[in-house]
DNA sequence: GTAACCTTGTTACGATGCTTAACGAAACTC
DNA sequence: GAGTTTCGTTAAGCATCGTAACAAGGTTAC
């Protein structure tokens, strides 16, 4: 470590050693998802992994101290997974198209979800005890860029003017409260929003975040019992014409326009 | 087997040795859902059971033929309670409030999430391959009769003149087909509902039906989010809020009352 | 009452998995 | 080329599932 040759001249670059080292770690966490993805489930079997690498179980600890910190590197990849499946077909649509937009969102949200189910359980299933322990958890971590990408939408549509009060009985003083009492709230902007913050708290007033909230329930609902085969007796083209109902009527209750 | 000794006389009742081994039966399964509750997991292992039973690890393959099977009954159960929590929240409420009942059975579907975390996701959660093996498998049977809770305030609704249609833009022809296409619609029919099925299939039209599910698909989203803790940065008071409006414009978009 | 049988639970065993410890070999540094 | 670091191996301890063989009790039949 003290002995770092690559930062002296102009190879700023990894040693070999550390190449192959993220190479190794790449293939491990690789053969781990693809195995998961065969046994139906999130478990994960070092001893199988290494076999199938040509290794035995005990040197994979060079690379994990535990099971448990493999599964944890799984999650953290789920994140970043689902966050780029998401931002990468949002951004795909034209960028005044906001009802193309959150429909490309939603999209593809589902579309992960059912695509990688056990990634998909790993983030949003029962949480498993010991991986809320770094810092806030990266559990509420995935709901916040999940959340993010869906604001995103949102901001957007409030500075193109496009966002009109949804269509609530009002808003329960409780919800403000807790609202503006989240301190992690912070943690909610997008990234993609650089602006000043205080003008994304007046675009987003309680009355949408709650909506937004609702809006985000329902379509996870829907990706929840899509992904896990609980809505197959549907059939795939009913589905899809109650997913797209989903989305739309979330829209418009949210006050997000449902049409180019 | 052959020598049943307890159906002869006004004794119809089960031998001593089968309410022993229903008892036994019944401890077991009570310790492993205790063992999962305090584990936070949905894992059972059939050594820890044997030992807090004051048992050896293979007398319980007396009773249950593997692991798997202790899981399936466990599952059975659940969807047991469940319904039995869901049905009881029903029933507490006035025959004719219908957005009483409504929301005592979404608060019950709710709760119990909440309570019993481990048996939601055994239900809900991602499917266990060879859970499904037993006809149609338990895990659609669970989706129908949660569905069929819910129907039933449909059903009711529909019989007092209350139920309006659905603010939807149209219902998609590919979900009237699919709706049509599932034979296994008559599962769906809640128990409580002996009257005659055309009746039932003329009161919930396909944009009901659509509306339907997608109150669920709204009601189902909240829940997993809030038994899961994905939403506790918000606090208790507001995700009752959030919890109570969810319900309240589900209803309203549906066609259902949403006030006594 | 006694003999046969069934039920239940035991110990013994083998296979598999996680994890640590001790060791050897290769690579990299100087 | 010598020393250090990294990597992967073998050996071993411990826990689990699940099967097999066996012992002890209750139940049934005569």
């Amino acid at each position: 470590m003290s002995t770092e040759s690559g930062t002296e001249a102009g190879t700023p670059g990894p040693t070999r050693r550390e190449r192959n080292r993220a190479a190794t770690i790449a293939e491990i966490k690789e053969i781990g998802l693809q195995r998961m993805h065969e046994s139906g489930t999130t478990d994960v079997r070092f001893a199988e992994i290494a076999r199938e690498m040509g290794m035995t179980a005990p040197g994979l600890y060079r690379y994990f101290a535990s099971r448990e910190e493999l599964l944890t590197a799984l999650i953290v990849d789920a994140f970043d997974d689902l966050g780029t499946a998401v931002a990468d077909a949002r951004e795909a649509q034209p960028e005044g198209d906001l009802w193309g937009r959150l429909l490309a969102t939603s999209a593809a949200y589902r579309d992960w979800a059912r695509r990688e189910p056990q990634q998909f359980s790993l983030i949003f299933g029962m949480p498993v005890p010991g991986y809320r322990a770094p810092d806030e958890g990266p559990t509420t971590e995935a709901a916040k860029r999940a959340m993010g990408q869906l604001q995103t939408t949102f901001i957007e549509a409030a500075r193109l003017g496009k966002l009109v009060p949804p269509l609530l009985d009002g808003v329960d003083e409780a919800f403000v409260k807790g609202i503006n009492e989240a301190h992690k709230f912070d943690h909610l902007m997008p990234d993609a929003w650089d602006g000043d913050r205080t003008e994304v708290a007046e675009a987003l007033t309680p009355a949408t975040m709650q909506a937004m909230l609702m809006f985000w329930a329902a379509l996870h609902g829907f990706v929840t019992l899509h992904a896990y085969g609980h809505l197959e007796w549907l059939g795939e083209a009913a589905q899809e014409a109650l997913f797209r109902s989903t989305v739309e009527q979330g829209a418009r209750c949210a006050g997000l326009p449902t049409a180019p």
